[in-house]
RNA sequence: GCUCGGAUGGUGGAAUUGGUAGACACGUUGGACUUAAAAUCCAAUGACCAUUGCGGUCGUGCGGGUUCAAGUCCCGCUCCGAGUACCA
């Protein structure tokens, strides 16, 4: 019978579901751990080996922690709002959420398989309306908010009126969007109320506004900056163009110097926070107001390099912008114009792809220099981005390698502001080694200098200040969309009104159809009558509309990142229907403690989540800054595609041995599962498994097929995906486990193997043998010698300090040699095996606990004590040295530890073998590292 | 282009942070047990030379350097991966 493992986790997983093993506690006297996953979109596909590497990786820890003693919170949900649902829907009418149940059917199936130790009771789904009523809350509170940067904390829009009301908005330091007019409290009391609302709408953190959006045509949606991939959609790769809608955007920029300092108080990957500082990306530098010549208006340009400010020769506005129809000269109008819908029609494809080639055109205007007066031509070019710093940039071509291109190609003058640089070639950017000439009162200074002295002066004259700008842009919040949260508003006249906690949760309306409206209008227009009444505080669908009362509500509804910024709060409480999440369980977890996730999630989710959870902080609702104190990525497992070669134009296919070049030869990519571990075909089953090779020829190389390999991202087209409930069937899910640990460590991307397995399955089939001889269970209660004492601690020791460090496949090792050891000592001591078994146990949760139980334990391991290492078992008394010469090893000699260093020489000098080496020399010096080796240099 | 990672046997990967490189596994080869197969166990396995001697030489992408001692530290390259990109 040996290592029934198929009944062995039946049996347990039924045991922990039923007895609710996992279920964590609000309340308890044990230190909480709070460790979590990034929770899986639940796709049609199920999961394939790779999704698990994460979850198994954390759930050794969780069930590490509790061995530990700790209260360990350890839950699971879906990110259950996404389009590949919603386009079903679009293909076959069946409703996103009947599909995503059935995932989260089949995915709950799936996870459950392999033993995690979730708490299920907490279980949340963010497309549930119990749980998307909070989304709802959170944006109903960034409606009511503003960012005030003398108390560099969100305030609420009350107190913003208040001001309003005392001295209007010229005192006033706070976050606003661009082209907001000041006025006095006077002004304010006279606005009527729309007026007022507008201004306001401009401090608001979610706030509506004409925006220029990615538009993608194909799949009828809005798309933020980190959907897009080289200019084309992330999903489907279709193009994307821009375009002007009315949207809701979140107020991040705000936020910037927060999210980028706060990077420093967390224990985060180094990788992922450089990509987080990146792409908030801090720059300082200078604003400079440059007078345009004739006209009232200054240009406002954002400069890194303020200490050129004498080598400007030219400005350059971004062609969006909306000066530049006020200051085009007459003559140059239809030049300008031209220019301007030609840069509309290209898509940021197009003007990715011809970064090389300056395009342009000249004004007609003029602005004036603000310290020698000279004229600069204004010229306009979509090199320059309308959504950075200000949209145009104060052109220096001798220090801009852009700014340089641009002046040669249209023959403008390059003035040299580098003291022994040659600006022949190409600019010179090096600011570290400049000094500056031929620049007024900035001659003979360093970058750092120039940069100081001219800001002060620009100060002075008041055409100027030092100032700090983000890459980091605010988030589009609208989306097209049907399968996301409808966002709790209504519109009265144009203007968006809240709904209050009270009217939420606003639940999706059922639709015909998920497309968008023939009129254009998101997929939510097609419900009739979706609208608020305003005195029932109900959704009015489909009745009669008293036009007094009811008005028209949000058609737009929440991008996929929405649910995913907040849910790990909701685990806290997760049955809670009065409140976010109740107090007591609030200060219970306050954070989590490590959180376990891929790290494409660099600028998307993990950016905007730490935006909403400062915002939440500021507020008073949650109690820390940084939600995630620790956070590790897990690395992607690959898969292994297979590749057949077909003779061009005929049926014939080549086996890898025989293919010599591989010119004219077609590719094929076959599936992974009619591939042995030798790379072999089973041409029969190939055969069978689509028709396009029923009537296949083979040319096989000594009576086999072997096919090509390539190392690839798994999924479905690529036919390489391997199923992992196929894996437990075959060898178990404690042997799945323990396999993708042992593949390689967590943070690393690894390609799947399946032929390793049989190295991890060998190991617990022997660990199993050391309690059962032909089906006899044979440990004994027999004292233990100092030998297997001695192995037991080593493992207890390097086990635990390798899962502290996350290094599991190293700990796998360990395990290997502990059983190898432990048989080939015939031990079969309860006194070792008792211990080893716990130590086991987060590894191979289903094996452990039979053996556990079998072992005579009434209890579960689940929360028993971890074992200690007893130092003293690990000590020594004599070892086997090294001993080189000169670096060079020659030979080991066993000494006593217990030696001083004088003892250690004199034996090492009456060894002949030393005599041989010396001959006759005496030592210079000697290298006595204590427990490793002995050097003598000659 | 910029930023951040990597590069160790046939393969996945170890190496106490400067101290016997290649742990552990896969694979391969040979052997034991079997009528046979499966399963299990044992041995060998970086390369080259010597293998009736227990040994020697070279080896962590390439070229230098520091050190008694370098996969590890320093300088200069090459290649691969990830992120980002007219960011002024």
């Amino acid at each position: 019978m040996g290592y029934d493992f198929n009944s062995i986790e039946q049996k347990w997983r039924a045991y922990w579901a039923k007895n609710q093993t996992f279920k964590a506690d609000n309340h308890s006297e044990k230190p909480k751990y709070y460790i979590m996953d990034m929770f899986p979109y639940p796709s049609g596909a199920g999961l394939h080996v790779g999704h698990p590497l994460g979850y198994i990786a954390s759930d050794i820890f969780a069930r590490y922690k509790r061995h530990q003693g700790f209260n360990v919170l350890h839950p699971q949900g879906y990110d259950s709002f996404g389009l590949p649902a919603e386009q079903y829907a679009i293909q076959t009418g069946q409703h996103p959420a009947k599909t995503t149940q059935e995932n989260i059917a089949r995915y709950r199936d799936q996870l459950d398989q392999m033993g995690f130790s979730f708490d299920w009771s907490r279980e949340v789904r963010t497309s549930n309306p119990d749980f998307y009523k909070w989304t709802q809350w959170i944006f109903l509170l960034l409606f009511d908010h503003y960012y005030c940067n003398d108390e560099d904390k969100a305030l609420p829009i009350s107190h913003l009126v208040l001001r309003f009301e005392k001295e209007g908005n010229t005192t006033l330091n706070a976050v606003c969007s661009a082209g907001i007019e000041s006025f006095s409290a006077a002004e304010w009391n006279a606005f009527i109320e729309s007026k007022k609302e507008e201004i306001l709408l401009g401090y608001r953190l979610t706030y509506l506004s004409e925006t220029e959006v990615n538009w993608c045509a194909e799949l009828g949606t809005v798309l933020a900056n980190d959907e897009i991939i080289n200019g084309v959609s992330e999903r489907g790769g279709y193009p994307v163009t821009k375009k002007k809608m009315k949207q809701w955007s979140m107020r991040i920029g705000a936020y910037a110097e927060r999210l980028l300092k706060g990077l420093d108080e967390i224990d985060w990957p180094e990788s992922l926070k450089e990509m987080q500082r990146n792409w908030i990306g801090k720059s300082i530098g200078a604003k400079v107001f440059f007078q345009i010549e004739g006209h009232e208006e200054k240009i406002e340009v954002f400069t890194t390099r303020p200490d050129t400010l004498f080598g400007v020769t030219f400005m350059t506005l971004a062609p969006e912008l909306e000066l530049v129809q006020k200051i085009t000269h007459p003559d140059h109008k239809d030049d300008v114009e031209a220019y301007i819908s030609e840069t509309k029609q290209r898509t940021q494809r197009e003007r990715m792809a011809d970064v090389k080639n300056s395009t342009g055109v000249f004004t007609g205007s003029y602005v004036i220099h603000p310290f020698d007066g000279s004229r600069i031509p204004i010229w306009i070019g979509d090199y320059v981005l309308a959504d950075y710093g200000t949209g145009a940039v104060m052109a220096v071509p001798c220090g801009d390698q852009r700014d340089y291109d641009f002046a040669k190609h249209f023959d403008i003058p390059i003035k040299n502001i580098f003291k022994g640089v040659s600006i022949e070639k190409e600019a010179f950017t090096d600011k570290e080694n400049t000094t500056i000439d031929n620049s007024d009162f900035l001659t003979g200074l360093s970058y750092q200098e120039a940069t100081d002295k001219v800001i002060e002066a620009l100060e002075e004259k008041e055409c100027g200040t030092g100032t700090i700008n983000y890459r980091l842009r605010d988030a589009i919040f609208s989306r097209q969309r049907y399968w996301g949260e409808p966002i709790p508003m209504y519109y009265n006249e144009q203007m968006p009104q809240p709904l209050t906690l009270e009217d939420l949760p606003l639940e999706l309306p059922e639709v015909e159809n998920y497309l968008p409206t023939s009129e254009g209008a998101p997929p939510l227009g097609n419900a009739e009558k979706w609208a608020w009444d305003t005195v029932s505080k109900k959704v009015v669908v489909n009745e009669k509309i008293d036009h007094q009362t009811v008005y028209p509500l949000e058609l737009n509804t929440m991008p996929g990142w929405a649910g995913s910024s907040w849910y790990f709060y909701r685990y806290m409480d997760a049955q809670n229907s009065d409140v976010f999440v109740g107090k007591q369980a609030m200060e219970y977890w306050r954070e989590v403690d490590l959180y376990l996730g891929g790290s494409e999630h660099a600028t998307g989710h993990l950016l905007y989540s730490r935006f909403w959870q400062k915002f939440l902080f500021d507020l008073g609702i949650v109690p820390v800054e940084e939600y995630a104190k620790k956070l590790i990525n897990q690395g992607m497992i690959l898969g292994t595609s297979a590749f057949i070669y077909r003779k061009p134009g005929t049926k014939t296919y080549v086996s890898k041995d025989l293919l010599e070049t591989e010119e004219g030869i077609e590719p094929i990519r076959v599936d992974v599962n009619l591939v042995n571990a030798s790379d072999e075909l089973d041409t029969e089953g190939l055969r069978k498994w689509q028709s396009q090779f029923e009537t296949a020829e083979f040319e096989m190389h000594e009576g086999v097929f072997k096919v090509g390999r390539e190392v690839e991202k798994m999924s479905k087209s690529k036919y390489n995906v391997v199923n992992p409930d196929e894996i437990c069937n075959q060898y178990g899910a404690d042997t799945l486990r323990m396999f993708e640990m042992f593949l390689g460590p967590v943070e690393q991307a690894k390609p799947w193997n399946t032929a390793g397995i049989s190295g991890v399955h060998n190991f617990l089939k022997k660990y199993w043998r050391l309690f059962f001889k032909d089906d006899q269970w044979i440990v004994t209660e027999e004292k233990p010698g100092k030998k297997e004492l001695k192995v037991l601690h080593e493992t207890i020791k390097k086990v635990t300090t390798d899962i502290e460090n996350f290094s599991f496949n190293t700990c796998v090792s360990s395990f290997m040699i502990c059983v190898n050891e432990l048989t080939s000592l015939n031990c079969h001591s309860r006194e070792i095996l008792s211990p080893l078994t716990l130590l086991l146990s987060p590894f191979a949760p289903h094996l452990a606990e039979e053996i556990w139980q079998k072992l005579g334990n009434t209890s579960t391991l689940i929360n028993q004590p971890y074992p200690e290492v007893n130092e003293s078992y690990l000590i020594e008394d004599s070892k086997n040295y090294p001993v080189s010469f000169n670096g060079k090893m020659r030979f080991t000699i066993p000494l006593a530890l217990s030696l001083e260093q004088e003892e250690i020489k004199k034996a090492v000098l009456d060894d002949a073998r030393t005599a041989e080496y010396l001959q006759g020399k005496a030592p210079k010096k000697w290298i006595i590292v204590p427990n490793k080796i002995i050097n003598i240099v000659y």
